[in-house]
Order: structure tokens, then C-alpha cells, then sequence
DNA sequence: GGCATAACGTA
DNA sequence: CGTACGTTATGCCA
């Protein structure tokens, strides 16, 4: 798995991945003194003191070792000191450090990946904290460690002792999470506080805290860090002159790291511009009639224009309640209210708008397409969506908020340089304060946008140069995102998906929401009446069995009637008892037939698609159809998702559920629905990339496909696999694109680790092709940092180097899997601009309803049926080209459930 | 009403 | 001890 090496076989990927940190960090910071702590060994005070501390770490590999040398090396080339201290640990020589160096006036920077340093945050101390991405680094000042944790950062270790640190084995108590504990410490200011007040803390979370009070104590004496070592060197020695260039080219030369070499020269020949405080916006707040005049001297073809609104949106619609404007141009803005303009403005605006050559640039256009639309204005020239950008850049941050990324990108806050203290005076009554805030903020938003436009591109397309990381085979098609791409090629794969695809997309999106699939509602109330009356006389079931009631729903009362009443065998543990999730019920009935079990498990059925259809209700709009939201920028492998209600997980799977599906009907003034989805789009994309001959093979003869592997595994003729052959590799070949292990194979076959592990290897006998390409994809992502889709499509998974090994291997199994599930979701998204597209071209006036990452659902309009079947299957058929063919099933119906098929 | 947890629906 | 999601219910707390 190791290949991540020089070519005479030296592991580098730890060396790497700490200079490629480091390089960012001389880089963003420009450090003048710099030193970089080691631990001596595994073993400290905290070890003498506590023997477990630190324990149950994955030993450190020996690869690790060889690079520690390495890494001292590169050290030296760079001229940075190096410290460690014997019996102690790295933090607490960085402790010492920040601790003489902030005394001694010095701006301290700590980067490390313990939380224990947050305790040192403070005045002129900062923590760089890896974020997921190894050149992502959240900046821990007292705020953020107040806003993250909810406590200061000297009451950190106070809620560390508290929740515990599995990286260190401390545990903590049970049941208490960073929000009671930062709770308790709101109350009684620290762990000393707490433990005094213990008696006095109710509920669970305080019992828990007083079985494992001295837990806590322990875990609060050793995470203090020690910031009085005896060091060899002060922080004036550690002066930083920049780096020795010979030495640093022949040791990186050695390592070949060539692109860090290049990276180390070029970043640090340029360094960038320094931080600014904030931004520079001159904002008007229009009344009624001046629109017309800003535009005209504010605006012209061609001049990017930041947009940001504020009002209310969602299912498929939007209002409106402000708008703001924000050029380049002598930093102006202005704010107007959109439902106060007269009919001048009114007309300019929507002329602005509606200007292709007016190119605006926004964050998370679709909502504000949908909330324009409903306003009776068409947007036009979207040139840059700052979200999608910055998600393309970043797949799996939890949010793209304006402020965060504004500060990432632009070293800025979101908040104006200097204090607009304009006329308010006299009547400056609070209302008006915050009305004058909340104008004055949302120009803010629109002048950040409009910088972020920029900066983003230009992360991306710096991208463009990178050379492909081996073991990935190149798209097939000539231009992959050729449908509505303005970018050129010259602009790199990254840029290509913003604006060929992503872009485009989201509009179609729009377009979908904003029309919804029709529900019966008739039909939605008998099923809810209906599996209501099966959730009530399920319980009553259970309640003759057991002798008295309980409440069917609580995992607790479950565990209490299951393992404590009845006596029945523990199940596997969760983190507060044990399960009763369906698998366990199954088992346990297996074992005890006791008739409590099969209540408890239909009334975990019919008790969740009741739920689901009483969302269901509640989400019908007056104009009886349900109107989805897609969420483009939350999935890290580059699928879509749905919202409120989330129509990608209707049930289908068994009889009962699949009812739930024929309430979405087809809608007034059409004839039926109609779905579309690809055929095992994940396999042929496995066998497409990994260029095995027998997959590739298995998918061309147009057998089914399963009962094809199987033969070949199995050594038997296609026709003479039996159904338990079939459905044996039908689940290792789904297993495969999610990273599956023997044992989790065991497990969900029902047969011995050791029979798992056999059938694996005898099929990677039979597709070698298969294996050596889901390993290279984990070694070449180890080795760039990131994974790739067809298209370009970047995850970044700095775990692959961690120490932990269930992180890496969790990362190693996102490393397997984000390539496949992630082309997969570029190709239906190529297929749904193509099928829009063909659609007007066409002039059809059937329209696309749904997605559902491999399926589409389509509302055919009056007379063609046979025509939107051709359009669907030749646009999703043809939407990228690959070795195997893309099989596309169609089936049509009055409803959901008949149109699947 | 916020938070954590368990459970379960889809691809 | 198989990836990616979103929703609901319970139980605990303020």
C-alpha cells in the first residue's frame, strides 16, 4: 500500500505531508523567529504518571522512524531550530516557548494538532489548528475557542478533563459532550468548581460526573501543559533568515519532492499582500428613484457586479426584502428596498438583471434566482457563484458562509474599515440602528462577494498546471463539460466544473424546485390514517405480550424491556447500552422466538413511514405539489441532496413503503411521470477507470451483469450461477466502491471472515484490474492529498497520513469510494444539463422533476411520451463516454411507483 | 428550543 | 469493522 516513496523505495508521505504544512505556514504567516518541538519518545511524566496515557495509539510505523531524520534534514535546509525536551512532551516545550516569547511582546503563532495548546491561547497567542484538509488551518483566537467550545481558552482544559481525549486515552464522562460541559463551567468557572458542586448537578450528565469524578481530576492534571522547561534556547535565537537554497535543493531532490520545491520558491520569492482589517465599501442607501441613477453611474457591460439579497426562501420560491449592489469602482454599493422602486427603477433593475453583459457575480445564486423569479425578474450573466466555487475548491467544510470564507481568501473580516457614524444622531433609536446595520452589512456582502469572485478562481484555476495523479485514467469524452461551458480550456478542469457545470446546473436546479412534483393528498391522508392504525394496534400487540404499556419508540425503555425484564442475550454496545436497531431484533428472535420481538420491529417500520408521511403532509404547497430543495455545496463527494422534505429517500425497497411512492402523481395538464436511471452507473465507472478487460467484458456482452461476475468467479457458465453465487458477488461488487473489509463482508453475507476473505481473493484473481486500481487510488491519494473524479473533482483527505488508525483507515475507505460515487454524480449532472438543454432545443414542454443521484424523474406533457424517452435516454446514454456503454432504464406511470419500474 | 443519540429511509 | 446523505423520535436540559 506504501508506494507513496522515492523510486529507490524511502517512505516519504510523513515528511511530505509536514512540509508541505510547513511551507503554508511560512508562507501565509511570514514568521520572523520560528522553531518546530519533537517528542523525544513515547514516554513523559504523564506516561510515569498515568500509564495509559497515549496508549492504544496505533504503534507508530516503522516508516514513521526513517522520517523523522528526513524531516530533520528538511528542517536544516530551511534553517529552522528544532527543540525537544527528555521526559517531556512537544506541547510542553511549545508552551514554554509561547510562553517566554508572548511575554517578551512577541505575536505568537502555535501550529499544532493538540487540542491541549488551546489552553495557551490568549493575548498574542494564536493556535493554527488542521482543519480536514492539510492546508486548511483554523486560526483558534480566544473568540473562536468561545465560539467553537463555548468556554475561554484558559477554561479549555477544563472542558477537556470533562469530555476526555481519545487521542491521548483519557476518557472522559460518558454522556457529557463540549455543550454540558461547557455549561457546567458557565455555572461553576472551572473543574475545581464542578467537582465541588457535584452533589448539586441533576439529571444524568451529573450522575455520570460523579461515578467518574476522579476521571476528571486526572484528566485535568495531566492536560496542563508545563510553560517553565528549562530550554536550551530563548525565543530570540529561534530568528528565522530564510533558507539555505542549496541545501534545500539537493535534500528535496533527494526526497523529490519537486512540486513542494517549486512550491517553497515560488510562494516565498511572492509572498502575499498583507492582511487588512476590513473592507472599504462607500454604500448608499437608495430611496425610491435613485436606483436609475446609480446603475447609470456606477455600472457598464462587462464590470463585474457583486449581488446579495436578504429576505426569506425556500420550497421552490423566495421573497425578497432587500437588495444591494457592490462594484470595484471607488468601493461603491447601495442598498434599496425591492419592493419600494418605482416604476423607473423597477424597469432598470430588471434591465440590469436580466443584461447578460452585466456580469454578476453572487453567493448561492439559486435561491436568489428563485426569490428574483417570484419578484418577476429574470437573472442573467451569472458570471461566478462564490459558494460553488469555494465548495469545488473545499468539498467537505460543514458551511461556505460569506464571513468564514471572506476571512480564508481575503484576510478580511466582514465588517466595514471604519464605523459609518452618518447623520444618526437625534433619532437614533435602537430600530434604526439595527436597520442601519443590517443595510450597511448587506453592501458588506455584496463588496465581499465580489472580492471572493477572484480569489477563488484563482485557487482553482491554479490547479490547472498540477500534473494528473497516476492511476487515473483520463475522461474519454473530447470535452467533458462542453454543454454550456463559457470557461476555455485553457482554464483548467477545476474552473471547467464551476463554469460549465456546476454553475449551469444550479439554475436548472432552480428550475426544478421551483416546480415540484404533484402530491395526492387524498391518497397521503388514507396512508397516514392507515399506518397510524397499524402503529396503535402494533403497540396494543405488544403491550398483551408484555403484561403492561411502554413506549415502543425509546431505544431505552427497549433495552430495559429486552435485556433487563426478559433476559434476553446483549446485543452489540452502543454508546449508552446496547442495540436494539433491526439487525439485533432479527438475531434475537432467531435465538429466542420470544413474540415481543416481531411487534417491536413492525412497529419500528409502520411507526417511521408514518412519520415520513406526516412530513410528507406538511410539505404539500397551495399549489398541491412538493417543492424539494437541492442542496448543491453539502456532499463531499460531489452528489446533490435533498431538503426539506429530502425526496431522496422515498421507500422503495419493500411493499409497504414502495405506497409511499404512488402519492407523487403526475400533475394537472400532463399525461404521466416518467423515470429514467442508470444501471449500475457505479460499476461501470469501477470497470471504465480501473480498464479491467473482464469487468469492461462483463458489462459489454449485455448479461446481467451480476450473474456475469459470478460466473467468472465462480468458474461456471453465466447461465448456471444459482441465486446465492448471484447474490454473493452482487453485494462484494457494491461492497468494493465503498472500501468494503472480509469482515464486513462476513457480516452482511452471514458466512466466517475466513469464507469472506476467500471469495475476495478469488475475485481479485479473476479482476486484477480491480484491485490494482483501487489500491493505486489510495496510494496516489495519499501521495497528492486529495482524490480526483472523471471530471477533476478534488476531495481533499489529510487523514490518509494520520497516525490514527481509525481515521486513516476511514480516509482510506473515502479515498475508494469518493472517485466512483463522485464521477458518478458528474455524469448525471452532465446528463441533466444535456437533457435541459435538448429540452428547449426540442421545445418540449415536458420538465424535468427530480433527482435521485442515479435516477431522473420526468413529467411528461401531453403527446410526448415517446419523444422525451428518445431526448432522456440519448442525453443521459451519451453524457460521457467510456469504455463500457451507459444503460439507461426508462419506465412511465400516473405515479412514482409505477413509473420505477 | 437546543443538543446528543439511536435508528432508518435512499443511492 | 462499507460510502454518501436527511429526518424523526426520545430524553435530557434550560
Amino acid at each position: 500500500m506504501e508506494n507513496f516513496s522515492t523510486s529507490t523505495g524511502q517512505p516519504t508521505n510523513a515528511v511530505y505531508g509536514f512540509t508541505s504544512m510547513l511551507i503554508n505556514v511560512l508562507r501565509d504567516e511570514q514568521p520572523t523567529h520560528i522553531a518546530v518541538a519533537f517528542d523525544v519518545s513515547r514516554r513523559s511524566f504523564r506516561t510515569e504518571r498515568y500509564a495509559e496515557y497515549k496508549a492504544g495509539r496505533a504503534e507508530t510505523p516503522a516508516d514513521f522512524h526513517g522520517q523523522v531524520s528526513l524531516i530533520g534534514e528538511v528542517l536544516a535546509a530551511l534553517r529552522i531550530v528544532q527543540v525537544s525536551k527528555e521526559g517531556f512532551e512537544a506541547d510542553d516545550v511549545i508552551a514554554t516557548l509561547a510562553t517566554e516569547a508572548a511575554g517578551a511582546g512577541f505575536e505568537v503563532l502555535i501550529c499544532s494538532g493538540d487540542r491541549d495548546s488551546f489552553q495557551l491561547i490568549g493575548d498574542g497567542v494564536t493556535v493554527l489548528y488542521p482543519k480536514k484538509g492539510v492546508s486548511e488551518l483554523a486560526r483558534m483566537t480566544p473568540a473562536a475557542v468561545e465560539d467553537k467550545y463555548g468556554v475561554l481558552p484558559e477554561r479549555y482544559r477544563d472542558l477537556a478533563a470533562l469530555v476526555g481525549e481519545t487521542s491521548d486515552n483519557l476518557p472522559g464522562v460518558p454522556g457529557v459532550g463540549p455543550k454540558t460541559a461547557a455549561k457546567w463551567i458557565g455555572q461553576y468557572s472551572s473543574v475545581e468548581g464542578i467537582v465541588a458542586a457535584a452533589d448539586q448537578l441533576k439529571g444524568k450528565a451529573g450522575e455520570s460526573l460523579r461515578a467518574h469524578l476522579a476521571d476528571v481530576i486526572r484528566n485535568h492534571e495531566l492536560n496542563e501543559l508545563i510553560r517553565d522547561l528549562p530550554l536550551p534556547v530563548q525565543p530570540d535565537d529561534l530568528a528565522w533568515h530564510g533558507w539555505d537554497r542549496e541545501q534545500v535543493a539537493q535534500v528535496f531532490d533527494t526526497l523529490q519532492f519537486r512540486v513542494l520545491r517549486d512550491r517553497l520558491y515560488s510562494y516565498l520569492a511572492a509572498p502575499e499582500p498583507e492582511a487588512e482589517e476590513g473592507f472599504d465599501v462607500a454604500g448608499s442607501v437608495l430611496s425610491t428613484g435613485g436606483l436609475t441613477d446609480w446603475l447609470a453611474a456606477h455600472t457598464s457591460p462587462g464590470v463585474p457586479v457583486g449581488l446579495a439579497v436578504s429576505g426569506s426562501f425556500g420550497r421552490g420560491t423566495g421573497s425578497l426584502t432587500a437588495l444591494s449592489l457592490a462594484v470595484d469602482e471607488g468601493a461603491a454599493a447601495c442598498h434599496l428596498d425591492p419592493t419600494k422602486l418605482d416604476a423607473a427603477d423597477d424597469a432598470a433593475l430588471a434591465a440590469f438583471l436580466a443584461d447578460p453583459d452585466r456580469p454578476k457575480i453572487v453567493h448561492d445564486a439559486k435561491p436568489v434566482l428563485l426569490a428574483l423569479q417570484a419578484h418577476g425578474w429574470e437573472l442573467a450573466g451569472l458570471a461566478t457563484d462564490t459558494a460553488l466555487a469555494a465548495y469545488l475548491a473545499r468539498p467537505d467544510q460543514r458551511s461556505y458562509d460569506l464571513e468564514d470564507l471572506s476571512v480564508r481568501y481575503l484576510h478580511r473580516e466582514l465588517r466595514a474599515d471604519e464605523p459609518d457614524n452618518g447623520q444618526l444622531t437625534l433619532d437614533g433609536l435602537a430600530d434604526a440602528l439595527g436597520e442601519r446595520a443590517a443595510e450597511q452589512q448587506l453592501m458588506l456582502r455584496a463588496r465581499a462577494t465580489l472580492d471572493l469572485a477572484p480569489a477563488l478562481l484563482a485557487e482553482l484555476a491554479a490547479r490547472g498546471e498540477a500534473a494528473e495523479p497516476a492511476g487515473q485514467a483520463q475522461p474519454a469524452g473530447s470535452d467533458p463539460v462542453a454543454v454550456a461551458a463559457e470557461a476555455t480550456d485553457a482554464d483548467g478542469r477545476s474552473v471547467q466544473l464551476l463554469v460549465g457545470l456546476e454553475q449551469p446546473l444550479s439554475r436548472v436546479l432552480a428550475g426544478m424546485e421551483r416546480t415540484g412534483i404533484g402530491a395526492d393528498t387524498d391518497y397521503l391522508s388514507e396512508l397516514e390514517a392507515h399506518f397510524a392504525g397499524e402503529v396503535k394496534s402494533t403497540a396494543q400487540a405488544a403491550y398483551d405480550v408484555v403484561g403492561r404499556e411502554f413506549n415502543l419508540g425509546s431505544p431505552k425503555q427497549r433495552q430495559q424491556l429486552l435485556f433487563e425484564e426478559l433476559g434476553l442475550p446483549k446485543t452489540k454496545r452502543t454508546k449508552t447500552g446496547y442495540t436494539t436497531d433491526a439487525d439485533a431484533l432479527q438475531s434475537l428472535y432467531a435465538q429466542s422466538e420470544h413474540p415481543v420481538l416481531p411487534h417491536l420491529l413492525r412497529y419500528a417500520d409502520v411507526s417511521k413511514l408514518r412519520s415520513m408521511v406526516e412530513g410528507l403532509l406538511k410539505s404539500v404547497s397551495a399549489d398541491g405539489r412538493i417543492h424539494t430543495t437541492f442542496k448543491q455545496t453539502v456532499a463531499a463527494t460531489g452528489r446533490l441532496s435533498s431538503t426539506d422534505p429530502n425526496l431522496q429517500n422515498i421507500p422503495i425497497r419493500s411493499e409497504e413503503g414502495r405506497r409511499l411512492r404512488r402519492a407523487f402523481v403526475v400533475g394537472e395538464g400532463f399525461e404521466q411521470l416518467l423515470t429514467a436511471d442508470y444501471s449500475q452507473i457505479e460499476m461501470r465507472i469501477m470497470a471504465h477507470l480501473s480498464t479491467d478487460e473482464a469487468l469492461i467484458e462483463a458489462f459489454v456482452s449485455g448479461a446481467d451483469f451480476h450473474a456475469a461476475t459470478a460466473a467468472r468467479v465462480f468458474g461456471v457458465e453465466a447461465e448456471t450461477v444459482d441465486g446465492e453465487q448471484r447474490s454473493r458477488i452482487k453485494a462484494m461488487n457494491y461492497g468494493l466502491a465503498y472500501g468494503l473489509s472480509a469482515y464486513g463482508l462476513s457480516s452482511q453475507l452471514g458466512i466466517t471472515a475466513e469464507e469472506a476473505r476467500g471469495l475476495m481473493d478469488e475475485y481479485f484473481q479473476r479482476f486484477g484490474g480491480v484491485r490494482d486500481y483501487l489500491r493505486g487510488l489510495v496510494d496516489a491519494a495519499r501521495r497528492d492529498g486529495y482524490t480526483e473524479t472523471m471530471l477533476g473533482r478534488r476531495r481533499y483527505l489529510p487523514d490518509l497520513t494520520s497516525d490514527n488508525r481509525q481515521r486513516r483507515e476511514m480516509a482510506e475507505r473515502m479515498a475508494l469510494n469518493a472517485p466512483i460515487q463522485g464521477s458518478a454524480a458528474d455524469i448525471i449532472k452532465l446528463a441533466m444539463l444535456r437533457v435541459d438543454a435538448a429540452l428547449r432545443a426540442q421545445g418540449l414542454a415536458s420538465r424535468m422533476l427530480l433527482q435521485v443521484h442515479d435516477e431522473l424523474v420526468f413529467e411528461v406533457a401531453p403527446g410526448e411520451r415517446a419523444a422525451l424517452e428518445e431526448l432522456v435516454r440519448t442525453e443521459m446514454g451519451q453524457a460521457q463516454t467510456l469504455s463500457v456503454p451507459l444503460s439507461v432504464s426508462v419506465g412511465v406511470g400516473l405515479d412514482w411507483s409505477t413509473a420505477g419500474h
